[in-house]
DNA sequence: GTATTGGTTTGATCCACATCAACATTTCCG
DNA sequence: CGGAAATGTTGATGTGGATCAAACCAATAC
């Protein structure tokens, strides 16, 4: 009696850890697979991995060996100067992708670090390298999701270099409301799952500003907010913050 | 007699412009093809280019077709935000990759501009693609290559975020530096092929910030400055200027 | 319950870099 | 060649965001 109960048990935490039954799929996986190909997929992506609160997925200088999908959580990733000074490159949600940076000299370049506990997928990046030398569709998402990484990095320079700080945090909010969106949570409220000094550091801003603009974005009645907690009040207006003359 | 004269001719022309023979394969290509693998590469970079000075190879929003291996010559390429701001993103000399930005989205996402008048290798797309799912060292290669920039663009994110206007001319002057030197070139005397104001749109400050700064490192004995010839005479004092308190 | 700690807000002051301006030099092109 | 336009340098002044400082608040520990 015990063993088929304890057989449907692993049945059920196989489909659970499944790529093919993920939520994420449609955000994670190429489409268009046919039955056989996601098998494989989903022998590919054979472990998955708790990370508490504080704790990183891989450190920089940490040799590179795997990727990883976010499956719930949300990170941030950081660079460390010599001198100490750190800098926070990128915040990722459910369904993006870390790690790559190690592809290129097989050591990580960067921290990354969960703000809540996460978990993710780990992709064996041999693995990935020979699935995708079978299967087109799968070579082409990666290679999309590499590109889309470029490309994010490109608008984070944009800001990084030709915004004020209102204009930073403007596009920091609604870029943010956007991926929620698109995760099918709310655009108009949400908590941030990272502190002022971070979002500062990302921004190339003291926390003190980001704290001031964020007062000041509430009494004009842009955003509300309490702590964590932000209410988008009025998106366009916070879009016409961006590209506004200073005054 | 005149056949096999101009069939000399074509097959000189042939030689000269494959991959095979490319100064630059080390740059560019994976190491350790064979024979037969080389020829295929050559086959797939049947197209080069000539760039003008001031022309681009692609511009934002085109649609993405092709990749770019810079033959010679010299880029830049730039974001422009609908306000008109612009900002460049990069630098990019022989060897270097262009285009990478447009596999995202199947459209280029910003401009690339020949600084000088340049050459580069037209890589179609689809046979890269192609192409590395036969060849193991090829596809290694290039997700080498996609990765690299994104560690690459981690770098600006450090320099527009956390440094001060001396530390970005520094790292800046050391990077160039750097990469001219791999390719053979002085590592102590260059050329700039960028105007002031690339240079300070490139590291988010202003021309004359740029200028100034020049000077001050010119007074210190770190470099000579003649217009846009470059002379490194400490580059330990330079590396020192990074990480210095802002004294 | 109180103490402690990490995070946030807000005010006062300062400074690195931007802006404005004048001029010098180089490059472009008819 | 010569004149215009583009680029570069340098000085004087202004300002956005940094820095310094003091409370305040929320969460956790005791």
């Amino acid at each position: 009696m015990s063993a088929p109960k304890l057989a449907r048990v692993i049945d059920i935490r196989a489909l659970k850890s499944a790529c093919s039954n993920c939520s994420l799929r449609e955000m994670c996986l190429p489409t268009g697979l046919s039955q056989d190909e996601i098998e494989k997929l989903d022998q590919m992506v054979y472990t998955r991995k708790r990370v508490k609160r504080g704790d990183s997925v891989y450190r920089s200088e940490e040799k590179f060996g795997s990727l990883y999908a976010i499956r719930s959580g949300f990170f941030k990733t950081t660079l460390v100067m010599e001198d100490g000074r750190d800098q926070v490159t990128g915040f990722h949600m459910a369904g993006d992708m870390l790690g790559m940076d190690g592809i290129g000299s097989d050591q990580h370049s960067c921290n990354a670090v969960a703000l809540e506990d996460s978990e993710v997928c780990v992709i064996p990046y041999g693995r990935l390298e020979e699935l995708s030398r079978e299967m087109f569709m799968l070579q082409q998402h990666f290679h999309k999701v590499m590109s889309r990484e470029i490309v994010r990095e490109h608008g984070v320079m944009l800001l990084l270099g030709s915004m004020r700080a209102e204009e930073r945090l403007a596009a920091f909010l609604l870029n943010l409301s956007q991926r929620f969106t698109s995760r099918g949570y709310s655009a108009s409220e949400f908590n941030l799952r990272m502190t002022r000094e971070e979002i500062g550091s990302y921004l190339g801003l003291k926390l003190e500003t980001v704290s001031r603009t964020f007062s000041k974005f509430q009494e004009d009645g842009l955003i509300g907010v309490q702590q964590k907690n932000i209410r988008i009040l009025d998106s366009e207006g916070l879009k016409s913050v961006l590209g506004r003359d200073p005054a």
